[in-house]
Parts: structure tokens; sequence; C-alpha cells
DNA sequence: GTCACAACTGTTATATTATAACATTACGTG
DNA sequence: CACGTAATGTTATAATATAACAGTTGTGAC
């Protein structure tokens, strides 16, 4: 199940519901620990489709409670982007929920809204095909992919700001 | 005219030749000052097809004369990624040098070799068109793009630390 | 239950990448 | 050469990320 598109109106709750049963029943499945840090990176992550800078998360954490050092929030964070939970956006040094961690991650390519900051999380086997297509031309064998587009979304286009 | 592929053999000194020629003719086109500091970073980007950091610049900028503070060489940075002569790998952070300085760069994807960190810049019309047309159904104006495929390239297959 | 081990978290310090702000120098034009 | 602008120098600091080691907690064997 996919949760919804940024760029059109939804009720958020549910994809923060959704993402957190995901995450406790991928855990599960995986014998992973979804600790306390752990679980309350991932759901600060998914407050918003905005990416989230490591250091925003730890400001945040520090307005419930006692400050943690950049570890804490690090080793989260590695945690939950080796589980496949979130993705790290290159272009902004920032962190984002995965929408469909069940699936392969192939190719997941990401739509960075300039205006909103929200980031959506696509995945197109038309790409998937292109790339490999030209992976095998060049004899490259891909490890790792990481497509990113910034632009502007079809709320923030003509909008006063936009 | 396009330079080599950093993943097949080539006289390299023909790709260092070419971008200083490239360079020279753009800025002359544009009314680009093409200075000392600039050129020599250019140079040293491409001193090899492997992406380089802004802080090993500054090492190689110490070791032929007097060490420059790091705002000099991200200036000479800036310039050169404005100027369209070099580019930005997000996943590195770090840059090389732009193999066809010349053209749009509506598009343009890079072959990270993990091994033997060459990196190579691709033009492909097909990836091109898939992007569009996600673009298009999405209905997001993309106003940056970037493509990093990390992996293997085809000298770093079969050998002994691939 | 409790022992032992491994996994997780805390803590301190520091590495790496990048920019702000202001002073000085070099360049090109008239 | 005088002027204004663009480029560079200089100092300080911001923002992102990791190393190293100490302490704590959870889990399974017995
Ligand atoms: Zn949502
Ligand atoms: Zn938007
Ligand atoms: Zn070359
Ligand atoms: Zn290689």
């Amino acid at each position: 199940m996919r949760t919804n598109s940024p760029f059109k109106h939804h009720q958020h709750s549910q994809c923060i519901q959704q993402a957190l049963r995901n995450a406790e029943s991928l855990c599960k499945k995986n014998g992973f620990r979804l600790t306390r840090v752990r679980k309350r990176v991932l759901e600060l992550i998914w407050k918003s489709h905005q990416a989230l800078g490591a250091y925003a998360i730890l400001e945040q954490l520090g307005l419930e409670g006692v400050k943690p050092a950049p570890p804490t929030v690090y080793r989260a964070l590695d945690f939950l982007l080796e589980a496949g939970l979130i993705h790290r956006l290159n272009s902004l040094n920032a962190y984002t929920g995965c929408s469909h961690p069940k699936d392969d991650h192939h190719g997941s390519y990401f739509l960075i809204c300039q205006h909103c900051r929200n980031v959506a999380e696509i995945h197109d086997t038309g790409i998937d095909q292109q790339i490999s297509s030209l992976a095998h031309r060049e004899n490259f064998a891909v490890s790792e992919q990481a497509l990113e587009l910034s632009g502007t979304c079809q709320n923030c286009q003509g909008s006063a700001h936009a």
C-alpha cells in the first residue's frame, strides 16, 4: 500500500499511521529493533512530506526532553536507511520517509518542490528501463541510483510565490 | 566535441587540453573572466576523471604556492559551475569537469565507479524523454535534475578488487 | 533468575564541507 | 590616471557528519 502524494490534498495522519505500521511490521519480520529513539526519529520525519535535516531532528528531540548529541540521531538515521524506511536526499542533505518500504528499491526517484519543500517519491518503470539499458550499453554494474528532480509542484505553479 | 570516456583507455592529456580550450573559448564568447585561480582549479579538476573535493583542491593549491583559504576555492567552483564548465556530484560532495560544456544541460547523468572512482558524464535522450514524460504526468515543472549511478565500471568488473 | 554477550545509547571530541562579512587588490573603461 | 566594479584575501563561523570509548539495556543460554 502506497502513501498519498504530498502534492495532492490528503489526510496526512493516514500517511503517518501507515508509515509506523509498515515500520513495525517490517522490523518484526526481520528481527530489527525499532527502539524508542528510532521510532521517534521516524515519526518526526513523517510529520510532513518535507525532507528533514539531521540537526532539525535534533532540535525537535530537544524540545521534548533532553537534547541528544548528533551521533544518536545519525545512528537512528543509519538504521532507518539500512532498513529501507527512509531515504537520504543528497541535494538537500536531508531525509524523507520511504513511501513504500516493502518493495525493492531498484528505482525510486524524487520530485522536490523548491517552493513548498514537499518531496514525492516516484516509481517509474520507464525510467528503470532506460537506466538498465544505459548501464548495459556502457557495461556498468549499477549498485545505487539517485534521481532527484527539483522544481515546482502542481500546487505551487501559478500561486503567488511560484 | 566530446572528451573521451574515462572507462576506456585514452590519451588523457587530450581531455585536459580540450577542456581548457573549451573553457577559454566559452569565456571569451560570454565575456567571463577565466582568471588564474579559476583556470588552475579547472586544471586540477581535469587532472583525472575522478571527482575532486573542494578541500582536496585546496591542498593541491597549497603544494604549489601559498595555500588559499576555502572561500577562494569555493568562489572559483561557483564560477565554474555557473559557467557550466564543471558539475557537482551531490553523492560525493565533489566536483568533476563537464565533458561537453557547449551543449545545453537539460540532462546529464553520471556513472560513478566505486572502485576506480572515475566519473563518466552521460547524455541519454531515452532518459530525457522518460523524465519529461514523468514530469508532465505529475504536473511537475523540473528546473534541475541530478541522476547519479554508482557501481562498477567495465574495467573494474572482474578485477581483483571488484 | 542470572550470567554473558551483543546491541544500543550516551558522551566528548573532532572531521569535513561550506558560507558570512568585511578588507584589499586587480582590471577595464574612459 | 581616476574611477567603479569585479575578483581575491582574510578571519571567523556555520552546517553536516563521524571517531572513539564508556555506559546501559535487552536477549537468549543455562
Ligand atoms: Zn501525507
Ligand atoms: Zn510545491
Ligand atoms: Zn580523459
Ligand atoms: Zn572503475
